[in-house]
DNA sequence: GCGATGACATGACAATTGTCAAGTTGTGGC
DNA sequence: GCCACAACTTGACAATTGTCATGTCATCGC
């Protein structure tokens, strides 16, 4: 049985809260909560979409198997956020696998109850369509940074995207491991340890997953550096 | 005007296919049509998004400037395809640039009828869902290849799927300039030549914007190969 | 036909990254 | 407390890619 306290962050998911609230309050009494290790499957690539997934607590990696084994990271969510939507409505197989990477608790709405309910309201469509416009956006900027940034440069990035602060200095956890860090980057885990050495002369200190920085708009002066400067 | 032939490939489309006939007929009578020539530009990234586009004729590629001023190309579209659905209906502003890369023939159906067709019909809805969908998968697939293969193997896939053989040999000719296949694949100009002369032992011969494939399945061996082997 | 232009190929070189191997450190089990 | 294990770091080396320079070729305007 789902806590109060759980019932609350999902009404703050970017997928219900604009939702009026006879709708969320349907959507809640038939979802299913579940608890997941650390290192549990959520689905697998290719297994047919049956809920939209909504993230209460921990974190979750989706990831693709390339035909030669490697693995790429796609995205990793964490509380309030959820994936799922586009594929869910459309009966089609999951083009990723989800993989909680801490435990976690998850929130599954099952697609034929939002169906019937955006058949009833077409506004379910809109705030569907919402996150699955923040998800594509994220992805669209995911390739932006693969494609025109070096590997430093996209974990300056990352660490920019951890703090809130406009300028100074700041300190700030690493939301996980480093080994999945370096995967949502695109590098090697002996790559990551390589940009943090090159990230030290900016103003960044490491130390286990706690980082330093000494200088937010250095850094991001960093990130946004033309490469060819040296 | 629009020709009865453009209406009827406008049909065709995937945004468009799955509607019924009347609400087609609606969405045609309201749309601009234009022509856009080489290189024009369609919409700019920050831009607010007042329209879905719909590419009748020609080549679009949607890229995203990254502060440095390298540009990173997130997608290229042609005949029957279809993008800004989610950004349309959302009021936000593009993420990406939009430019013709040859000469175009576009249709753009205005957001807010759209929206208000929505509000009548969430089959619409669906079906925006399908296209977004696609658009999704496909970045997926990108920042896979992106992650896990090689440069060459890249170059590979994109040949595959220029052909619909299943095995044997065949001929394709490049759908557009090797610049924009080599920004689509995320990589230099030149790295592409190199790329090309690598899939020579693989019976790989490129003349101009046409390539011969000497055996379809050992290519796709070679896409799919562990890069570790040689 | 001729020069200008841009697309493309190629070689040399530097920078970046993956790979392999070795060593360190922290954590959890017993 | 000690061991085993996984995460992480570091160095050496190879492979890949970007960069720069040069040269060829086709197209286009005149």
């Amino acid at each position: 049985m789902a806590h109060e306290t759980q019932k609350a962050i999902a009404r703050q998911s970017l997928l219900l809260k604009s939702l009026p609230e006879h709708h969320i309050d349907k959507l809640l009494s038939h979802a299913i909560w579940r608890r997941y290790d650390r290192g549990e499957t959520i689905f697998l690539q290719e297994e047919e979409a049956k809920a939209v997934h909504v993230v209460l607590a921990g974190w979750v990696k989706l990831f693709r198997m390339a035909p030669t084994g490697a693995e790429a990271v796609v995205s990793v969510f964490t509380r309030g956020e959820s994936f799922g939507e586009a594929v869910a409505l459309r009966n089609v197989p999951y083009p990723v696998s989800a993989e909680a990477v801490s435990a976690c608790e998850i929130m599954h709405i099952p697609s034929p109850l939002l169906l019937s309910l955006m058949r009833e309201d077409p506004e379910i469509g809109v705030s569907i369509l919402a996150s699955t416009f923040t998800h594509l956006h994220s992805l669209v900027a995911q390739l932006e940074q693969l494609k025109a940034q070096t590997g430093a440069q996209r974990v300056a990035e990352f660490l920019l995207n951890l703090s809130d602060k406009v300028s100074g200095g700041c300190e700030v956890e690493l939301p996980y491991d480093k080994m999945l860090i370096a995967g949502r980057l695109g590098m090697k885990p002996e790559s990551l340890s390589r940009a943090f050495s090159r990230l030290k002369p900016v103003g960044v200190k490491i130390n286990r997953n706690h980082a330093e920085i000494a200088d937010i708009q250095g850094l991001r002066d960093y990130a946004e550096r033309d490469s060819s400067e040296k």
